[in-house]
DNA sequence: TGCATTTATGTAACCGGTTACACCAAAATT
DNA sequence: AATTTTGGTGTAACCGGTTACATAAATGCA
């Protein structure tokens, strides 16, 4: 592997010459310039992007630190991440810390010295040691993560006011007894979207208290809720699964024991997932930008990295109902709204 | 930033010692490691990456140069890629090409000096091109490239395989008629399922002349096929589709024109996206394990790293059918096949 | 007790770049 | 013609670690 060195070296300069005739400095004559050019490209000499980032206390790459890999959220997050930074000219180095907190502290000491900055997804961690494991001075952007527990800039998704736009929704469409199928206990958005839920039936619903089925996000789960209602003759006229996959399995339950849906039973999800739009009837549900949500991030990280120290904003990402067959209920349209909080030091100062 | 100097200085010691402390070298007393280790905490001292990997030669991290960052594929290889990347202490360094022979160059270039080794899925590129811009010394895997035409392991789908047993599986289950609706002409899987198609019906399809409708792997794609056929009222017994989009694209407007499937006309796809499982009917689609082929491919690259100069290996993934509720044949299975090839330089020795 | 061997620690070079500063020749000013 | 200014190039320090080698202290053995 050729250095700078070499090409210096074939060229007849100092390294400083050549590293300048590289860099494009203007203090340099045309024709040193291009005998280093040209010595370069005779040598194949490509700079080492590692050796370089230590001078210049710049890498040009940013941390993603992510719970997992799974699924079309993961891969709409990262594109939507790459598309701001691409732009600005950062490479992504991606880190998959599966969803323990420790995992999420040893990534992110990884990171430390070859990023200039850290978009972390954190698992379900006490903030406390999450902040403890953050490196003083690299700026971060957490996804995903309660705004308000940590002094960090956020961007998240409302999964509250989502799933209470739905509950909401069906209730105006004349729907009574809804039951939630709800997500994993320890899981932030599915806690969320069950709060949304359970507040809107309280405040809307009327007397009926509202049925909760345990789930797990996964298509058997949402089988198996809708077996459950079948087999207990469970008198309900709508579904509210906490993510499409659920209310596909529902879905799917319902037709094969004949159960009209929406007419009988309306069924609704979660995330809008691409398989929504193709299901028999389509499935309504809560759209939700993820692909938005890491250009947002990026952004935040970017004004970080560029304006300084600004105060911590935390955007809060306003999901849209979506809603096709599966309901009897027109679309609803509801807006971005961003919140900015003043840093902590400066309150406590 | 604490450096590992504030630490020696804050231990009362040199910095090889420190250093030598914190990794765990045995030529150190027990009492000085302990001042090392307890002034690093009380420091918080985060070892800087970029520093050591200059010195050490290896940054543990792998680059992952990919065409794009779109949809299901895309997650599914990187998810595949990590699974092995990150039980061998490896990070995973992203990075977009966005579809250019040209930035492909480029992002390879950032990549020299902060990881250890490669993995690239090339554009339509002229080998000669590709093969000049790889850094020389770099371990190197290519997914998805046609083996053969260059000197690199690699790893691939068998495109042409899975669309000639698809091809294969239709005749044997009576279709007489097959059309195809053919993907991107640029595009190398979409050749490869195209010239296997075509292969298969003029070695087994009889005196028929095969339809070939043009197409570009999105939805709209098939619908509009399925349409020119309906409004032709072109004969056919058999649609195969390039992909699952386009066969979904088809098979709704089959269905709303009445026309049934499987009986009147059979449908397939490929691929086996998430989407195929709950299409109604069920598609028959060939599979195709995108996350084994990632893993595959960084199997070869740590074999490359940890081994040495083994000669240059191809893995050819063979995907298998997943016969549905489209089609009505019994569901077909394949077997992985794996090919060998010396190095170029042993053959012209 | 004296000498050889082992072991813990320090000194300094190095990885591959960038850049502050020194230097010298050429150009501009007086 | 002497002096200052300008600008291209080289020298060497530096980024933050690791490690070969030197050295001093501790141990083993005769």
């Amino acid at each position: 592997m050729t250095t700078i060195r070499d090409v210096a070296r074939s060229a007849g300069v100092s390294v400083a010459t050549a590293s300048r005739a590289l860099n494009g400095h203007l203090n340099v004559t045309d024709g040193v310039r291009k005998r280093v050019t040209d010595a370069a490209a005779a040598l194949n000499y490509i700079p080492h992007s590692g050796a370089r980032s230590l001078t210049r206390q710049r890498s040009e790459a940013i941390g993603v630190v992510l719970p997992d890999l799974f699924g079309e959220y993961f891969s709409e997050l990262v594109r939507g991440i790459d598309s701001v930074a691409h732009q600005a000219g950062f490479q992504l180095l991606l880190s998959n810390m599966h969803g323990s907190a420790q995992g999420t502290a040893s990534a992110i000491r990884a990171m430390r010295g070859r990023v200039d900055g850290l978009l972390i997804m954190p698992p379900e961690t006490d903030p406390a040691y999450l902040a403890a494991s953050l490196p003083p001075g690299l700026p971060t952007v957490l996804i995903n993560y309660p705004s308000g527990s940590i002094d960090i800039p956020s961007v998240a998704i409302d999964n509250y006011s989502g799933a209470r736009a739905m509950t909401e929704a069906l209730l105006a469409g004349g729907c009574k007894r809804i039951a939630h199928i709800s997500g994993p206990r320890d899981n932030r958005d599915a806690r969320e979207r069950l709060r949304g839920f359970v507040d809107a039936m309280r405040e809307l619903g009327g007397e009926y208290s509202p049925l909760i089925l345990p789930g797990d996000f996964t298509e058997e789960a949402g089988a198996e809720a809708a077996r459950l209602i079948i087999a207990g003759n469970v008198a309900v006229d709508a579904l509210f699964a906490a993510n499409d996959m659920m209310a596909v399995g529902c879905l799917a339950v319902l037709r094969e024991a004949g159960i009209d849906v929406p007419d009988k039973v309306a069924v609704a999800g979660f995330d809008d997932i691409p398989l929504a739009r193709h299901t028999y009837p389509a499935l309504s549900t809560v759209e939700v930008h993820i692909a938005d949500m890491g250009a947002a991030a990026m952004s935040l990280l970017l004004a970080q990295l560029q304006g300084g120290g600004e105060p911590a904003e935390n955007h809060l990402l306003q999901p849209a109902l979506m809603m096709r067959g599966t309901t009897t209920i027109r679309h609803i349209k509801m807006r971005r709204k961003t919140v900015k909080k003043h840093r902590l030091e400066r309150e406590i100062t």
